[in-house]
RNA sequence: GCGCCCGUAGCUCAGCGGACAGAGCAGCCGCCUUCUAAGCGGCCGGCCGCAGGUUCGAUUCCUGCCGGGCGCGCCA
């Protein structure tokens, strides 16, 4: 029965399972005596209820079965009851509310969850099995320094990768760098223009329209002209360039520079891609002409005013999309559908994370995909909201129209990493953010991350004390994985009977669930909630219960066992979260 | 006008079909001669935007309205 160690252990995924399977049984029992026609039993659940009260699991099956059977819940779940029988170890049973059924076991049942949450995979589950998902995010245009959308996509992301490959998903971190077609174009002119002001002393030059009028431009122009001096491309011949030649060189030079600056900042955020795919590289393998063919192969395009269409409102569009303009070249969707059908040859699925003026977006790449026969719902997109800057209680004013937008790295010089990620992961990805500077700034107690962090550095301090005293670790515990379960209970009991011990390890135990809950909901922000509830079980438990002078010698050994675990669990949900688990604060 | 997202405690936000709606912050009251008080306990605080509908049950699903954000280019 004892396996070793295996990843994925979830302790609290196998009760319920169990509990489902007899509940399962009492229904098709009780089904068949009292309504043997009925043929399919009604759907119900097995869930943690949310109150103490009402038991370790509950089970809605009588008030789903009540319809069918024609009887009030209440007495459908008395009848119930006597048939539930066998597996786990059931304290007591009863009937409540409406007629929920409510399982209480036996109090030692969690106990093994105190060794499992001590394991180094602690966490890790097969809930994805090993579905290889490409995810795609931050992706911001490589025209001009990232933004702090940037920023909560980079760490929501990120989060939401680890939580995925920690649930037994296969992920990819991908960035697409929109480095061709108009609006490369359009930076690469504008680069040009700042470049002859700057080494050609023109001052009658004057940003395209569609440009970048930014003064970082200036700034590129001079990175970018280096940059080629260092190529062997010196400033003189650069300038005897035809004026078009001039700019892509200086465009595409300046580019380089400017995902250099994002990859420096995304670094520094602790966000790493593992691909870089670039639209230039698409357009030159002819990805986008395979794709383009394949579309017009269709037989969902057609020709109007001198342009090749899309018909997407087939697909649920709002519009048709032009795919190939009058002069012959592709808009950008064309890429971008080579793009996603080429995650979708490499991944059973792909998931986008778009900022707040994409989402016009879903519709038409949606449709390409399905117009091309692919399953659309193989691509998933998190739509994110704005993110509003507040610093002493007034909004900052960050429309790139004001050309006072606040940059990724300027944010970072000012918010810890640990508080940036931590706040940009708590909140819901689709609902707008509003970042207290202040607060995020702030190292207090009014600041959540260190609740959290706190939490993690008491019990190093404590354990750490125990090693000292030479009560940690316990004998035998060196070699964790076999030694699961090894430590002596009390006959009938549990080795953490006190309140605040079971409500810890009660908190330690949901681990594995709240992660693979994460991944399956692409909501990694329900971690930061659970590394708080976590935390705040700690607290309490370390308030209520003396853990080093615990008195007799099993006991302190159970609170260590149960510090470590709640150490580990804690480390490994910030880690999920990129937010580091301090030694000492 | 059409589309997407959001309206939940004073503020910032979770919850999104289940049992009396939660957290953090702010406010008020207690708790350090003992393992980090960046802590613990308690109190205050909510027509879950409004109106219908579906359901045994709706903050959660559907429809309509109201309020806010963002899109609606042969830019990306």
């Amino acid at each position: 029965m004892a396996r070793k160690a295996p990843a994925g252990r979830r302790p609290l995924f196998e009760a319920r399972r169990d509990i489902e399977a007899r509940v399962r049984e009492a229904v098709a029992a009780l089904l068949a005596e009292a309504a043997p026609a009925h043929e399919d039993p009604p759907a119900f659940t097995v869930e943690v209820p949310a109150r103490r009260e009402h038991g370790d699991f509950a089970t809605n099956a009588a008030l789903v079965l009540a319809r069918p059977l024609g009887r009030p819940p209440r007495e459908v779940a008395l009848a119930l009851l006597p048939k539930i029988r066998g597996g786990f170890p059931l304290a007591r049973t009863e009937v409540a509310g409406p007629g929920f059924l409510n399982f209480f076991l036996d109090p030692s049942w969690l106990d093994e969850a105190a060794d499992l949450a001590r394991l180094p995979d602690w966490g890790e589950s097969r809930a994805g099995a090993g579905e290889r998902v490409v995810v795609e995010f931050v992706s911001a245009n490589p025209t001009g320094p990232l933004n702090v959308v940037n920023a909560r996509a980079a760490a929501y992301g990120d989060a939401l990768c680890r939580v995925l490959s920690a649930a037994g998903w296969e992920v990819t971190r991908e960035y697409y760098v929109n480095d061709a077609g108009n609006q490369f174009e359009r930076f690469a002119e504008s680069v040009a223009v700042r470049w002859a002001e700057i080494y050609e002393g023109r001052r009658d030059l004057s940003i395209p329209q569609g440009g970048y009028p930014g003064a970082y431009v200036y700034d590129l122009a001079r990175r970018a002209t280096e940059a080629l001096a260092a190529e062997g491309l010196p400033a003189e011949r650069l300038s005897r360039l035809p004026e078009r030649e001039r700019a892509e060189k200086l465009g595409r030079a300046a580019l380089e520079a400017v995902l250099r600056d994002h990859r420096e900042a995304l670094r520094r955020f602790r966000v790493e891609f593992d691909r870089w795919a670039r639209e230039s590289d698409l357009r030159a393998e002819g990805a986008a002409e395979t794709a383009f063919r394949r579309l017009v192969e269709s037989g969902h395009t057609y020709e109007s005013e001198g342009a090749v269409w899309l018909r997407t409102t087939a697909f649920g569009d709002d519009r048709d999309r032009v795919l190939r303009r009058k002069d012959g070249t592709f808009t950008y969707i064309v890429p971008d559908i080579a793009y996603h059908l080429d995650k979708l040859e490499r991944a059973e699925r792909a998931i986008d994370l778009l900022g707040p003026d994409h989402h016009g977006y879903l519709a038409r790449l949606r449709a390409a995909l399905a117009a091309l026969g692919r399953d659309p719902s193989r691509l998933e997109f998190l739509v994110s909201q704005a993110v509003h800057l507040v610093r002493g209680g007034d909004r900052l004013k960050m429309s790139k129209r004001e050309g006072e937008f606040v940059t990724m790295s300027e944010f970072l010089d000012e918010v810890d990493v640990d508080a940036a990620r931590w706040f940009f992961v708590a909140r819901s990805f689709d609902s707008p953010l509003e970042f207290d500077l202040d607060l995020a700034g702030l190292e207090s107690d009014e600041n959540p991350v260190y609740y959290v962090q706190y939490a993690h550095a008491r019990i190093a301090s404590l354990l750490g004390r125990a090693e000292a005293e030479g009560a940690w670790p316990p004998p035998g515990s060196e070699e964790t994985p076999d030694a699961v379960g090894a430590t002596e209970r009390p006959a009938g009991g549990s080795r953490f009977p006190d309140p605040a011990e079971a409500a810890l390890l009660r908190a330690v135990a949901r681990f594995p669930e709240e992660v693979a809950i994460a991944a399956e909901e692409r909501a990694p922000h329900r971690l930061t909630a659970y590394a708080l509830e976590l935390a705040q079980a700690f607290h309490a438990f370390y308030t209520e219960c003396r853990v080093l002078d615990a008195g007799d010698p099993a006991r302190r050994t159970a609170r260590l066992l149960l510090t470590d675990a709640a150490r580990n669990t804690l480390a490994r949900a910030l880690a999920l979260l990129g937010v580091t688990a301090p030694e000492r604060m």
